[in-house]
DNA sequence: AAGGAGACCAACCGCGTCTCT
DNA sequence: TAGAGACGCGGTTGGTCTCCT
């Protein structure tokens, strides 16, 4: 592996290029016994030959033990999509909302599939499920507020009603291809269903259907006027 | 089967900010 | 308070993998 790829030393010394199994081992080690921090030492305490900031990215972007390895989840696409909207290209801000995930990643990904030029109409697509998302939640959280209103009014509802009431918003949620459903009582993220019963497949079937969506802001009806979020890419 | 294109990922670089002396 | 070093972040590059023609 030594110096394979072409890679070799900087100028001032440092090794550079991927890393090898023993680098990983002994920066491991040194972060087990030392903490996280003064990567600027960890050459001098291991013996490794590599910069400080070197070994902090390996730590930081793959050897760290709380990482989460696999693809991007639809929920995970979801959020990231909603925390672009907010903050744009702030990938550490992004991360800190998904656990396990690095920012190098969540950049990754997003250079991905939502890069200027080639993807422009995919960042259309997502940025118009996502508003096309919070509207019909807003529509849904108001309808529920005046069922929850008519309810509270009548003092005794027959429970054969009750059960339609249910089925008629679960299915107006579905209509909409919410990513909400009913779960027992409650009015739950999709994702969390799926994942609560285990059914990965689910989360693809899902995602398919999003992506199946041929949707433009036009299609919503929105004037989003000065509202328009930021998207930057 | 081979080659090209795109997806994916690891790693580097430059720069701004923070912290310590 | 200022300067130097450490750290963190975002942008970019380049290698590998996978799929399609």
């Amino acid at each position: 592996m030594e110096g394979h790829y072409g890679w070799g030393t900087s100028e001032d010394g440092w090794r550079k290029g991927p890393w090898t199994p023993q680098e990983d081992n002994l920066l491991t080690e040194h972060v087990k016994l030392h903490g996280e921090g003064r990567w600027n030492c960890v050459s001098r305490l291991t013996g490794l030959m590599r910069s400080g900031k070197s070994c902090r990215l390996r730590w930081v972007n793959y050897l760290r033990p709380d990482l989460k390895r696999g693809k991007i989840t639809p929920h995970e696409v979801t959020i990231i999509l909603e925390l672009h909207a907010k903050w744009g290209n702030r990938w550490s801000t992004i991360a800190r909302s998904l656990p396990g995930r690095t920012d190098n990643e969540i950049k990754n990904y997003w250079r991905t599939h939502f890069k200027k030029g080639r993807s422009t109409k995919n960042i259309e697509k997502a940025r118009a499920k996502f508003l096309k998302q919070q509207h019909e939640q807003k529509q849904l959280q108001q309808q529920l507020l005046q069922q929850q209103q008519q309810q509270q009014l009548r003092l005794e509802v027959p429970q054969f009603e009750e059960r339609a009431v249910a089925q008629e918003m679960q299915e107006m949620a579905y209509m909409c291809n919410m990513p909400y459903v009913f779960h027992g009582e409650e009015i739950v993220d999709k994702m969390t269903v799926s994942r609560c019963d285990d059914r990965s497949s689910d989360d693809e079937a899902y995602f398919d259907m999003w992506e199946n969506q041929q949707w433009s802001l036009d299609d919503l009806g929105l004037d989003m006027g000065d509202q328009m979020l930021p998207f930057y890419y």
